[in-house]
DNA sequence: CGCCTGCCCTGATCTAGATCAATGCGGCGC
DNA sequence: GCGCCGCATTGATCTAGATCAGGGCAGGCG
């Protein structure tokens, strides 16, 4: 699929590796299976390599596999007709992502992912998660606590979405993204670039400059670089 | 719970009343359970009634139960702290509502359920029914993939709100809401209020009301009180 | 009957945020 | 060194949709 069979490297040689081996097998997605069973399915698992900007599947893509990523970043998106681009989330290392379509009807991607840096993800089939789910209920309940939580984040960002503005949406991000904090002070690494930033609020990247700045000039925060120093919680948390 | 207490009557008499019975025995989250393991479930099941405007459960609420819909209309909205209301859901009769938080840590609810209508509800303990999910791994998959599927449509929401207009939204609910079609034409029965059709999508009802007209005005429709007699799909589906 | 109340329409105005356009500027290949 | 490219900033303008305000009109109720 989009040209990465030649990517596929043999998952088994990863069982030698342990740190790797590990990552996964730590994921709450399958450290509830037994070592048995969790071997059979290592066997169809296929490590694949994306360089930024590479995509590894696009909305409407039949989805026979859900991924687990080692590292870099994947950005998963929705494109309009008119060639617009929606962030909706940004996957880290040592997540899951596309795991909620194993149980859709319609074996299709909803939305698209790509690289944002270089990354490493493994690709796990559907059918071979699903055959192992039948006679397992306690990874059935993980999973289902997995997608509710999901759930329950889409709405979080219907919510801000409508009834907050964008400056709100700035702020409740770069409370989520406080590396330090101290009492009314708080240190935010803006660990992505900007225009990904204000893709993923909702706003041009104009209005994220805009908006940083009016907050600088108003002496709520800093900005340096990648570095926002907030210098009062107070003042910033009436937007959250 | 919101003074329900009052509403409950114990549910043993439903067993009496085969209509009812099977309604909620039918629906996909129950007809998979064995009749004995569903009897001692079934114990456990109040009925309330709810009148026009009566609230079940706000945001925040800890989630102790989620419900199935007999006979109404429920709102699943979002309330912004300056009071501004965000309709999410409108839940008919025949569909369970909240079911998701069944498996979330945090058991509150996420949004606001209100009565738009006089309704009947029965309330399920979330307890009463993980228990019985534990021993039941094909219900398990019925679940997941319902979960799934509302996550897919709160994914759809979030591309409504960002990569389409108003006008946009209203076409696709339109669509959505068809009646009967034929060929090019078709008839639109608008079953809610206009104002909760206008939250439902994110805008006002004064801006509902103009793009109605608006399309009207361009002869892509006619609108006859509750009635949307729509002349041209193709006309209307470019903003889909 | 007249009065109220809830729902809807319509026009005038306002505004958050988008769009368009120009500039700056750090990294990187040549 | 220079030129180029991607990202960020900044200012000027535009616009979708909200807000505010006025009115119509059907149904319920004294």
């Amino acid at each position: 699929m989009i040209g990465a069979t030649d990517k596929v490297l043999d998952f088994p040689c990863m069982e030698k590796d342990a740190a790797q081996y590990e990552t996964i097998r730590g994921h709450y997605l399958f450290s509830g299976l037994d070592e048995a069973v969790f071997e059979t399915l290592a066997g169809n698992i296929g490590v694949e390599t994306y360089e930024k900007g590479e995509v590894l599947f696009h909305r409407g893509d039949l989805a026979n596999d859900f991924f687990y990523l080692e590292s870099g970043h994947i950005e998963l998106s929705l494109i309009s007709p008119d060639g617009q681009k929606k962030t909706v989330e940004v996957i880290g290392h040592g997540r899951t992502f596309a795991e909620a379509i194993v149980f859709m009807r319609t074996g299709k991607f909803p939305v698209t992912a790509e690289a944002l840096t270089d990354s490493v993800v493994y690709r796990i089939p559907n059918e071979s998660y699903r055959a192992l789910l039948q006679d397992n209920c306690d990874a059935c309940m993980r999973l289902l606590s997995d997608v509710c939580r999901h759930l329950h984040q889409r709405v979080q960002e219907i919510e801000r979405l409508t009834i907050q503005n964008a400056r709100s949406r700035l702020a409740s991000y770069l409370i989520d993204h406080i590396v330090e904090a101290d009492d009314d002070e708080a240190t935010v690494r803006l660990d992505l670039p900007k225009h990904v930033i204000a893709s993923r609020l909702s706003i041009t990247p104009e209005t994220l400059s805009r908006l940083l700045r009016a907050m600088s000039d108003d002496g709520i925060l800093t900005v340096d670089d990648r570095l926002v120093f907030v210098h009062s919680l107070a003042r910033l948390r009436p937007y959250d």
